[in-house]
DNA sequence: ACCGGTGTCAGCCGATCGGCTGATGCGGGA
DNA sequence: TCCCGCATCAGCCGATCGGCTGACACCGGT
């Protein structure tokens, strides 16, 4: 008749072995924090720590953790998503729990179409993270509110898809070119680079180009 | 002739009494990340934490903390370098050090005009982090090299410095506003906002509406 | 075999923009 | 007091943009 829902560390009965976890985080004093404060946790056992992408995949395979903790944002190689992407990409690896600053919807929706497990905010207290990270191993979806929220949301008036085209033309807008000029970088006519400007004017909810210069920045659109 | 200056707390030959440290941060999870990475350096001892700038400016007057640890980016409320500026304007007051992601130009000039003691970034090295806040609670400047370079640059080729009223029009511009509904705006004429437009051009390095924005959101010359 | 999405291109036209010259008023610092 | 930076406004003009209508070609799925 043990309760046996609770947590109870040292005792034999291991239905709550430490959670084997994987840190990646670009930031070095975020990182060392984030390992200070999963110590604190008696059920979680960081068993490594990655600063980039492509160091987090090698230690995920290498290591096998349970859990690998992802900042989106990674400075230098591939980003959280791509990284997350290879980590899940193994059948038998570990869930990546994505913890990141920006709740953007393009962040959120290339995540989890990546595969991650869940998304939380390092906004969130941290007794939510130590809870994600369980509910992560567990195989579990956990998401922020205001995430949760923009999910539901991007369900209903699913974001502004871009074509490829329309990206690249985004891009060149985004360096502040005139059509002229984008047209000669993409090796297109002007007339064309007119068409697919007035379809993102469309899909971004604008009506000028500097408008959708600022959505491109704000919302993420660009790699 | 009492020395009197340095305030040594409880210890008699204490010159390694710990350093009083508020930190501010405005993500729950790196805060707690913080505070658990400084109780493991033993010669900090963190009297306080705040979440937002006015949490923090009302606690550095009461806790007198030697040195505030202050991320720039706090969501709610006034920005980190408003709560610089407030912290600083106290003559008795701590030194602020900022720990903040960005190494932005503007960024750095504004915390450094508020008042700042040292600019660290979050990607810097626990062992900097502590050696900077003993630096900065003997009032010693401490900069992040890439910091420090941007400084050095800056002097040699000051930043866009725009003017208020550039400010507000570079706002309406980034959100997609023509002349004459910025014009509207702001209450003033359209001849008005294309000449504040032609210096923002100038200033910046631009001659498109579009090149401003990309600039304005990628060297955050925005509130 | 048809159709929708995508990418390509053309021409037209009114609205807007960007550069220019020049002018006024105000405040602060030399 | 004079000058400079800042903000305000006017008019002009060529270049560019944004919206429109219409067209062709490729491809993949039904």
């Amino acid at each position: 008749m043990s309760p046996a829902v609770t947590p109870p560390p040292a005792a034999s009965a291991g239905s709550t072995a430490p959670v084997r976890l994987l840190v990646c985080d670009d930031h070095a004093v975020v990182r060392a924090g984030l390992l200070a404060l999963l110590a604190s946790a008696g059920d979680i056992e960081v068993v490594g720590e990655a600063s980039t992408g492509e160091e987090a995949v090698a230690l995920a395979a290498r290591l096998t953790p349970q859990v690998v903790l992802m900042d989106l944002q990674l400075g230098e190689g591939i980003d959280g998503v791509e990284a997350t992407r290879r980590i899940t990409a193994t059948p038998g690896g570990p869930h990546v729990l994505v913890l990141t600053t920006y709740d953007t919807d393009a962040d959120i929706t290339r995540a989890i179409a990546a595969g991650a497990t869940g998304y939380l905010l390092k906004a969130e207290r941290p007794e939510e993270l130590f809870a994600a990270v369980h509910a992560a191993a567990r195989g579990r979806t956990v998401l922020s509110p205001p995430v949760a929220s923009k999910v539901m949301a991007q369900m209903r008036a699913p974001l502004p898809q871009l074509t490829e085209r329309e990206q690249d033309i985004l891009a060149q807008l985004s360096q502040g070119l005139g059509n002229r000029e984008i047209a000669r970088a993409l090796f297109i006519s002007e007339a064309t680079v007119k068409t697919h400007l007035g379809r993102i004017y469309d899909k971004l909810g604008v009506d000028t180009r500097a408008g959708a210069v600022a959505v491109a920045k704000e919302r993420r659109l660009l790699r």
